[in-house]
This record gives structure tokens, sequence and C-alpha cells, in this order.
DNA sequence: GTGTATGAAATCGTATACGATCCAGTGTGA
DNA sequence: TCACACTGGATCGTATACGATTTCATACAC
């Protein structure tokens, strides 16, 4: 069955979002989001509605909703939430990663290895994205699985705006991505792989408050 | 301002859900909660889409609304999210709590102290949502107090169903709150504090799990 | 030049209407 | 008795319409 209006408003918006079409800031004005889409305004309402609970965009009333500011304290302040409840999800996850999908993490992994011979950020990006999410694919919480994907998500709508690459992050990064494999391959006790998980994306995080000249996260 | 029509709706649903005059299951109609507001169902609509967003109700198109089933699984799951997510809330708020807060919070604790002797498991639940509410409410990360805010939500819609009290954690969960409470006001570390709180949720957590004769969590 | 009133255009908020879909209960034939 | 097609009612999905609110440019007074 096709979509329902609803959910095509949903997807097209949180895809434009997400993927840097729509920049923070950007208003999304009801009539011309359905003309667009070829609706009325009611499915459009709902899809920002959601995407208004989900953080993706700010709505004011009267005024309309534009796609949510993110000024760099709110990528840290997201970085840093996505980092605790990665190391969840990653933890929680490990007993379930079978053999495949631990190669294909290595595989992804050495893939952005041999990207740092000629570094290009974008896909380097990309990979890293890839690497996460095959960590925690099979998480048996749904609701931390949803938590993460929100924390993603607001990264993504984020990062064409505020995005910054820190020289000598990347090899690390690589580095502390086998450690974790390693980890899990050994299959360590999940609040050590928990805790690895979430001292990589802190060290991220720190390296980019570092780069900002902000004080380290305390966590 | 008188709120609009959609913002009632969403707060009269979202409170009865969360205080549980909605069970899970419950089947949201539109047309009867539109005439119980005295508005037509699109504001009704946009309502139930927050909602959905939120984790509270479940959509299914051309069915219609329920509030979210929520099973004993789903209930340790929100409980396990929520150990880590306020962890991070309390560290992190915990510089910015001040004498007057920190009284309030031992006050609260010393009630619920006081009723380990004529035990009322429902004023223990409520002073404990108190007690745990007063270490963040200044929590610098609005993200991750949303985040908190939302584990509580779920919590409470689904506790009317699926409370247990568990007896002698009572006892142990005054003790556990007054260590944190010691460790806040000696100023220690943030990672040390966030330990104590996760430490705190996850030890209450495991006590439901092996009530219901489940697996301890692994974090 | 600065500040304030005014009005029109843009946009939002919601009611109403109606076709589309689902569901439960009924009847029919094997 | 059971399986299955049918049908009526309940409910959902969306278009359209229009009043309410905001915004911004313009005109005017000081």
């Amino acid at each position: 069955m096709a979509p329902s209006k609803s959910e095509s408003a949903y997807r097209l918006l949180h895809e434009k979002i997400t993927d840097g079409t729509f920049t923070p800031g950007y208003r999304l004005v009801l009539g011309a989001i359905a003309a667009e889409l070829g609706c009325s305004v009611v499915p459009v309402r709902e899809a920002i509605r959601r995407l208004e609970a989900e953080g993706l965009v700010t709505f004011e009333r009267n005024v309309g909703a534009t796609v949510a500011a993110a000024d760099l304290t709110l990528y840290m302040h997201t970085m840093q939430t996505l980092a605790i409840i990665e190391g969840a999800a990653t933890a929680l996850s490990a007993p379930f990663i079978d053999a495949d999908q631990l190669a294909a993490a290595r595989s992804i992994n050495q893939a952005m290895a041999d990207l740092l011979v000629d570094f290009d950020a974008v896909r380097f990006t990309e990979l890293n994205n890839e690497f996460h999410q095959v960590l925690y694919r099979n998480c048996p919480n749904p609701h931390i699985l949803e938590l993460v994907q929100r924390g993603w998500n607001r990264l993504a709508a984020m990062r064409s705006s505020s995005f910054i690459h820190i020289p000598g992050r990347a090899r690390e990064s690589v580095k502390e991505h086998a450690s974790l494999l390693d980890l899990i391959e050994a299959n360590a006790p999940a609040a050590q792989i928990e805790q690895a998980a979430r001292a990589h994306r802190t060290t991220t995080l720190n390296a980019y408050l570092a780069a900002a000249n902000l004080p380290a996260s305390p966590l």
C-alpha cells in the first residue's frame, strides 16, 4: 500500500533535514511543503509535529516551524548524550554480534584506516557512521536503539553547519575501534565494553571541545 | 493566551496516560476525544502524533491509536535506559546544586526514611520521584534533561499496570540516596557521581529483575 | 532621523465534509 | 459445523474553507 501523505511528508522532511538540504534555521512553511508534495496542509502539520517531538524542528505557535537550531554547544551536548547511550547499546548488543557482523565492522574499520593515507573527511564520516551502526544493529533493547537513532539524527542534522575535522583524531579513532572489536570478540564483560564504547565517543567529544577552547566533558 | 486546542489535547492525553487513567492498550478514538474537548479531530490527531513520537502511544494506520503496551520487559528496559541517562544528568547537575536544593533533597529523603516505619508504597514512590527530580533540576544539558523526562514519563505510564513493590528495597534506596548526597556535597568528581547515581538505579532494576526471576542487567 | 500607528499579505489554527478503510456480525453453501 | 463472502457501521485520512494571528512595509507624527 502506498504510504499515507502524512508518512510521505514525514519521510521527506526527515531526509532533507538529516542530509543537510534543510540547514538549521530553515523555515518550514506548511503551504509550500504541501504544494511540493501535492497534498493539503493537514498531513504536513502532523509530520511536523512528529519531527518536533523528535527534536529535529522547533515549532512556535502562530509563527511556524524551523529546522532546529544547532550551535556548537548543542552539538557537544548531543555528542555527550550519544556517548552514554551508544555505550549502553554497544554493550547490550555485544552478546548478539555474530561473526559476519564482526567481520563487517573490521572491514569498515580497515577502509577507514586506508583512507588515512589520502584523507577524505566526508567519506571517513560516512564509514564511521556505518561502523557504529553495525555494532548495535541487533540491540535487544528497542528503547535504547531508538534513543541512539535520535542522537545520530540530530548529529546528522547539525553536522552540515557545524562539522569540523580534527587533525589526528581519525588515526586514534581507527585504533579505538579496533580495540573495541577486540573486546567484543573476546567476550569481555558488558560493563567493560560499555566503558570502552563510551570512552571512545567521549574522547572524540573532548577533542572537539579542546579545538573550540571549551573545557572537557566531566564524564 | 489560552493554549491551542492541539496543546490542550496533548496535555490532557499526556496526563491521563502518565497518571494511569488510560492504561496500556486503552484505545484512543479521535472523535471521542475531540468531543470531550469540544474541538474537531484535527488538533487531536496532532496531539496523538506527538505522543506517538514520544513513545507514549502506538499508532496504526486506518486503525487508530492505543496507549503504548508495556510488558515487564519494556519496563525493565526503560529502567535501564533511565539508569544510564539519569546518572549523566545527576553528574552534570552536581556542580550547580546549591545548598537549598541539597537541603530539600535531604529533607525528602528523610521523609522517605520516616515512611519506612509505617510503609506506604504510593507515597514512597511520589517522594522518590521528587527526590530524583530535585537532583537534576538545573541540569545544564537540555537534551539530557529531555531524555530523563521521557524516561520518567514512560515509567509513570507503565507503573499503574506493572508496578511491583519489592520488600527491603526501600530501606536500601534511602541509604543509597544519602550516599549520593554526600558525594555531591563533597564535590566528588563527576564520573564518581555518575557511577553512584547509575548504580543506584541499576541496583533497583536488578531487584525487580530478581523478583521476576530474570537475569540481572549486564550494566 | 527615530519611533509609532496602520494596514495588507502571509501564514497559521481549526471546523467541517466526505471518501477510504477496517472490523464485526450475518448469512450462505459445502 | 466450518469457511468464506457480504454488508453496515465505526473510524480513519485528507481536502477545503475561513477566521485568527503574526509580520513587515509604509506612512505619519514628533
